[in-house]
RNA sequence: GCUGGAAUCGUCUAGUGGCAAUGACAAGAGACUGUAAAUCUCUCGGCUUCGGCCUUCGUAGGUUCGAGUCCUACUUCCAGCA
């Protein structure tokens, strides 16, 4: 069973800190998006170094490329990439699922990879092992995602995805017994709770999963913080209290990881961060800008004034400007570190305001400043 | 000097007499949330009551209902010959 350690509770919100093979994660913390073993634009002595404590990959397009086992030949997926540190790895689930052909029965997803076509079966059972094989510290379950926002698929959805989930257990039960046999450290299972915006269903999703022998939990189908606090308040308090929750693919919206906190999620993952620094819009406390703009040519102050990562203590927004007109690398590679500097950051301060009871001020100051447009 | 060839939107470029004119780049702006994304979208002569109107293809004339497209002259550039 996964360790979390509560330190502190402020309503839904706490403060934690897991414990993983590869290192703890204080929490609420937010985890970088290493979907394909890499934080696109980014090494990971980077990482470290804006103080990321943990990246989630992902089990699709490692499945593809290069493949569990080159990563079990590696040494697992953290010293694969060598990051060495607490690791997550998506199902693969999201992703099977947007792809344009997927073939969807009891057993499983079939689908045709987008790189060459070639057709697999993916199953609650093969994601386990994949995920295994991976090695990651924390695995999510294999879901499937509704075909729209209709409360109909999303009800169908919801139910294949718990029929799947007491076969996730099961395999990843087995495949415990078979690496823990071998010497091999731990990794945990996370449930995936689904309902979209049908409190219903998340209650229903909930209840169902918070009595199954799982380390923690992923909140699923979520695209905006429009709601989310409704479905939290709904969720939440279901879910048994020590284990860990991970609200899946938000923080692209600063809003999205306060109101996430506030209401009861340990960690983030987002690829938003990192894919707009690639695409020139970086966050200020400000606001977001966009660093391409003309206005930014002759400006040779830091893209933050108040921020500490490595790209405002060395470079200026002409510089980047630049940069990024001229398609140069580094320009993707300085946005970047800001980016996820920031968000991590962000996290990192609501972690502190909780501890330290300044959570609602911090949270009022800071959307106000962001969102004064 | 002679003989050919060429001049189109910031740049390069398409353009059978019906054309405000092709494509690319550049430029300007926007989007991006469990990453098929260093991607995608829009604008890119001016004005507009969105129906159009006006000004454009080196310059000046001409032919024609109509010319970026044909003719004449000029200007500039390129190539070859002197």
């Amino acid at each position: 069973m996964l360790k979390f350690d509560i330190l502190k509770r402020d309503g839904l919100a706490r403060v934690g800190v897991m414990h993983t093979p590869h290192g703890d994660v204080k929490t609420p913390a937010f985890v970088g998006a290493s979907t394909r073993a890499t934080v696109k634009a980014l090494t990971f002595e980077q990482m470290r170094e804006l103080s990321s404590q943990a990246v989630l990959a992902n089990t699709y397009h490692l499945f593809l490329k290069p493949g569990s086992a080159l990563i079990r030949e590696g040494g697992g997926l953290a010293e694969f990439m060598s990051w060495h540190g607490p690791t997550f790895t998506d199902s693969g689930g999201f992703q099977i699922f947007s792809l344009p052909d997927v073939k969807l029965s009891e057993e499983g997803a079939t689908f045709k990879s987008h790189i060459d076509g070639q057709k697999f079966l993916m199953t609650p059972e093969l994601s386990m092992q994949t995920q295994w094989e991976i090695g990651a510290d924390i695995h999510m379950a294999f879901d499937q995602l509704a075909k729209s926002d209709s409360r109909f698929d999303m009800e169908k959805a919801m139910l294949r995805t718990h029929r799947w989930l007491t076969r996730c257990v099961d395999e990843h039960e087995r495949l415990e017994d078979e690496y823990l046999a071998k010497g091999l450290p731990e990794q945990y299972l996370f449930a995936v709770v689904q309902g979209g915006t049908f409190l219903d269903l998340r209650k229903e999703s909930a209840e169902f999963e918070a009595v199954l022998p799982v380390d923690g939990y992923g909140i699923g189908g979520v695209f905006t913080a429009d709601g989310m606090s409704e479905m939290l308040k709904t969720v939440c308090p279901i879910l048994p209290e020590e284990r860990p929750r991970h609200l899946l693919g938000m923080g692209q919206e600063p809003i999205d990881l306060f109101v996430g906190a506030e209401f009861g999620c340990d960690t983030f993952d987002c690829v938003g961060p990192t894919r707009m620094a690639r695409n020139g819009a970086l966050y200020t406390l400000n606001g977001r800008v966009n660093i391409k703009n003309a206005k930014f040519e002759h400006d040779f102050t830091p893209v933050d004034d108040d921020c500490d990562c490595k790209c405002c203590k060395n470079y200026t927004r002409a510089y980047l400007h630049h940069l990024f007109k001229v398609d140069e690398i580094t320009g993707k590679v300085l946005a970047s570190i800001h980016n996820e500097h920031f968000v991590v950051s962000v996290v990192n301060k609501i972690r502190n305001s909780l501890l330290d009871g300044t959570f609602q001020d911090y949270k009022k100051e800071f959307l106000a400043r962001y969102y004064k447009g």
